[in-house]
RNA sequence: GGCGCGGUGGCGGAAUUGGUAGACGCGUAGGUCUCAAAAACCUAUGAAGGCAACUUCGUGAGGGUUCGAUUCCCUCCCGCGCCACCA
């Protein structure tokens, strides 16, 4: 008697266990095999204490069922994974409780592979990486060094962004609307002495490679935005009375006859010089100034925000001359000009530029208007709305006058730099990476400093330079290193006496930005990885990452890779060649997941219940990969219940057919294998284009036909290579069960063929049989002015024929009755799709 | 304000070199089985009209191109995401 029963709960961890016992899929990295190579790469998540997300398992299954689906076809997939395990909670967790990080983060990391492997992922655990290993950071370190021999690790002073609650500095990036991204308290400005990587050297670079990649349109228009490239021109403006000069980026030169006034960041030079009395100034103007600094320095982002777009500033009673017409344009100091892009000075223009016409009116100076737009408006700008910043027609700007206004940006540039006035330069918005993290679990910077406090990088042998363990975590302000005994002793017993380690350690975005070098080499002593190795599996083939990694962890890994390429130890510009993004799994209420919403998913719960691959196939079945798309709790029941028809059908099936592969197929079993092999194309060609969805939707209608067509308790009567190719194709999306239905047909069979693979995952994809995708008869629809009217069925031979085709239609009866009140003009006919007839009543 | 993405049944979604709109799944209704329920299975299911055959309408709104538009063009509306006083 045939098994019927479809128990996930019971077979799935038998396989597990079996895959794990036979290394199935493990040590990839250092094939011999000269096949055809693939790097699948899933990024690396945060081990965090809550366990694996649903989130997790759509991008890591949509990965499986890629590396499956290569293995099948007979390639060399290097599927990895790892850990990005130094970060803030894990120490948050160890304040709280005194649980040091390195054990909190090893449970963790404990139990995501164990429910990843629960899941049935194919990683290669041989090749696994945490990036709180001393053996992985010791990497990240000797990188640190190359950078640093290099110029483009620096110290230098600067305004940061410093969390109160975190005790800790921020990336400009790590800042969410003025507060911390981590625990959401506001941010200060702090001046510091910090440690930057120079990114913003690679900034043209990082833009152009972009051209060399397959990356969503999305993403790398985010990246363009970030790195902020625009072309203008530096204005130096003189000051009158003065030795002083201004000079003002600007990427709207031909507006310069309407400039009235200039303004200037609190931090500007000019100012502070004012502000000191390096540059003489009535005592009040001065005072007034320098209180100005004080409280645009004190004024949180959220006071910022607060206050909306109202402009403040002051005088400073010093003029600019505009070289162009004489005007005298009064310079003022206001916190709406940024210190940190362009000069940190404008040349406002307020007919033109909304901000500049808020700050004139508020202060009342003068307003020229010197473009006229689409409207035609001529008049005075003295209305908000009348401010013209769009496309129009210059006038009052002299030589300027009648050209528009993209002509005459490039006249007056010309013009600015022939006079000596103005040189053409290009912006970045880019910054610098800080990467100083006044905290215990990451990296240590691996810096030491004389006595003379002059920094020195770690002696390469002395790394990897090590996190101490002697440690008290508190929130102190200063990094908990500052307080460990053993650190200070090894700097001064390994670099002598009155030299003292660097304290902070580094941002965890340092730590994920070469991860993917070292998977290919994962345990190298001696390099970061061999050059070998890293041409073997470089660039990354299909990078699959969330959407909320798109900018900073995107960009510094390039920065990385171009870097090691100019020191010599990569051949490639770009690590990653091709990138998809999953959506986001929302919660039934179609909002984002949280607990304080209570609307979050646990995947063990729902293994628990339906076993891991009705919840691997249920997530692929949800929607298109790169969609948010919200969990429901009734579906996933209608996958399992596809499954369980699955496997009883199937069961049966081998039961009926056991002994009759001699015997003819019969018509019915027939139309099903042609639908099988139908099914067959159709999931081949989603697969590779992510369209899992869609694949598994012509999988159930191919179940629904064969259904249909079965006799009950004895199916169709297929053969075992019928069966074969229908649990090959199943694997990658169910590979329990369909390991469970290869070995239950094995065994079914007599004489097994001695090349069958032990594991229907090393077995081969199947190959559609072309003679039984086509039918002989083919049903076109027949539309009357574009309607359709009825179906023409002829047979394939016959179709290309208009005459016939166009003939035969019109006999059909409900055709004919509708031409019975319509007279026919003329006919379009697309050659086995469809037939239109165009009418018009009598 | 800028950049990007999207709007199709009760719900998730299919279908675009322009060619049968709503595949597949869920939900719902009715049924089979059962003492009953659950499970499973069967049938129906965009809306309106009609006993029915069928007809009309229908992919955010309005125009346009076309034999034919969810798909292309124009003008709007709405939602979401990211960045945001970036000169």
């Amino acid at each position: 008697m045939t098994k019927t029963l479809y128990n996930p709960q019971q077979l799935e961890p038998v396989w597990q266990k079996r895959w794990e016992e036979a290394e199935l899929f493990q040590h990839t990295a250092h094939t011999k095999s000269e096949a055809e190579r693939l790097f699948l790469l899933f990024a690396f998540a945060y081990p965090s204490g809550a366990g694996l997300h649903v989130g997790h398992v759509e991008s890591k299954t949509a990965l499986d069922i890629l590396a499956r689906y290569h293995r099948m076809h007979g390639k060399q997939v290097f599927f990895p994974v790892g850990w990005d395990a130094f970060g803030l909670p894990a120490e948050n967790y160890a304040i709280k409780t005194g649980i040091p990080p390195v054990t909190t983060t090893q449970n963790a990391i404990d139990t995501f592979s164990r429910q990843i492997k629960r899941l049935g992922i194919s990683y290669d655990w041989a090749s696994e990486v945490a990036t709180c290993h001393p053996e992985y950071y010791k990497w990240t370190q000797w990188i640190f060094v190359q950078l640093y021999n290099k110029g483009l690790a620096y110290r230098g002073k600067g305004k940061v962004n410093w969390c109160p609650q975190d005790q800790t500095v921020l990336a400009n990036e790590q800042v969410v609307n003025g507060a911390c991204e981590r625990c959401g308290t506001q941010v200060v400005q702090k001046d510091l002495e910090q440690w930057y990587f120079k990114i913003t050297e690679y900034q043209d670079e990082l833009i152009s490679g972009l051209d060399q990649v397959d990356w969503p349109e999305a993403t790398k228009q985010h990246q363009l935005n970030w790195i902020g490239k625009k072309e203008g021109i530096e204005i130096t403006y003189q000051v009158a009375d003065s030795e002083e000069t201004i000079i003002c980026f600007t990427s709207r030169p031909e507006t310069n006859f309407g400039a009235t006034f200039i303004a200037l960041a609190p931090e500007h030079e000019f100012v502070q010089k004012l502000a000191s009395g390096q540059i003489e100034a009535p005592e009040e103007v001065r005072q007034d100034i320098a209180d100005y600094i004080t409280a645009a320095k004190a004024k949180s982002e959220l006071d910022r925000q607060m206050e909306g777009r109202k402009k403040s500033g002051v005088f400073t009673g010093y003029y600019a001359i505009n070289n162009l017409n004489g005007a005298r344009m009064p310079i003022w100091v206001s916190d709406f000009v940024l210190g940190g892009f362009g000069t940190g000075a404008l040349v406002g223009v307020p007919a033109h530029d909304v901000r500049d016409f808020q700050f004139a009116t508020q202060f009342d100076l003068p307003i020229v208007r010197v473009v006229v737009g689409a409207d035609g408006d001529t008049a005075e700008v003295t209305e908000e709305s009348q401010v013209q910043e769009d496309e129009g027609t210059m006038i009052n700007s002299e030589f300027l006058d009648g050209l528009d206004i993209h002509s005459a940006t490039a006249k007056m540039m010309d013009h600015l730099e022939e006079k000596g006035w103005g040189k053409r330069v290009v912006s970045y918005k880019l910054r610098d990476w800080l990467i100083s993290r006044q905290r215990y679990w990451g990296a240590p910077i691996p810096v030491v400093y004389d006595p003379d406090g002059n920094p020195h990088p770690v002696k390469d042998e002395h790394l990897p330079w090590l996190l101490p363990t002697d440690v008290e975590f508190k929130p102190t302000g200063e990094s908990p290193l500052v307080h460990s005994k053993e650190f200070i002793e090894r700097t001064e017993r390994l670099y002598g006496k009155g030299w003292r380690p660097e304290f902070d350690t580094m941002d965890t975005f340092v730590d994920s930005s070469w991860y993917f070098l070292r998977y290919t080499d994962a345990r190298n002593t001696e390099r970061f990885a061999d050059p070998e190795q890293l041409a073997k599996w470089l660039p990354v083939d299909l990078y699959m990452i969330g959407p909320e990694h798109i900018v900073l962890h995107l960009l510094y890994s390039r920065f990385f890779t171009k870097f090691l390429r100019d020191e010599g130890y990569l051949e490639f510009d770009e690590p990653f060649m091709k990138m998809r993004h999953q959506g986001m799994i929302l919660g039934p209420d179609g909002k984002k997941m949280s607990k304080s919403k209570g609307n979050v998913i646990n995947p063990d719960e729902v293994i628990e219940k339906f076993g891991a691959d009705t919840l691997r196939m249920y997530e692929m079945f949800m929607g298109p990969l790169e969609a948010d798309k919200p969990w429901s709790v009734t579906s996933v029941a209608g996958v399992y219940r596809f499954l369980q028809r699955v496997y009883k059908l199937v069961m049966i099936e081998i039961d009926a057919t056991a002994d009759q592969e001699s015997t003819e197929l019969t018509p019915t079993a027939l139309d099903v294998r042609r639908k099988l092999h139908r099914t067959l194309q159709k999931v081949t060609d989603d697969i590779p284009k992510l369209k899992f969805n869609t694949a598994i939707a012509t999988c159930m209608e191919l179940i629904n036909e064969w259904e249909k067509a079965s006799q009950p308790n004895q199916g169709v009567g297929l053969q075992r290579v019928d069966l074969s190719v229908l649990i090959r194709m199943l694997a990658p999306f169910a590979p329990f069960l369909a390991e469970e239905l290869y070995h239950q047909l094995n065994l079914s069979n007599p004489k097994p063929e001695t090349s069958q693979p032990e594991t229907v995952h090393l077995a081969e994809w199947p190959v559609w049989d072309a003679a039984l995708v086509t039918t002989d008869r083919i049903k076109i629809p027949v539309q009357i002015n574009g309607k359709v009217r009825d179906q023409l069925e002829i047979s394939a031979e016959q179709q290309g024929d208009t005459e016939t085709v166009v003939a035969a239609a019109q006999e059909l009866p409900k055709i004919a009755a509708w031409l019975e009140t319509e007279t026919l003009i003329k006919h379009i006919y697309v050659p086995g799709k469809i037939l239109n007839l165009v009418t018009k009543p009598r």
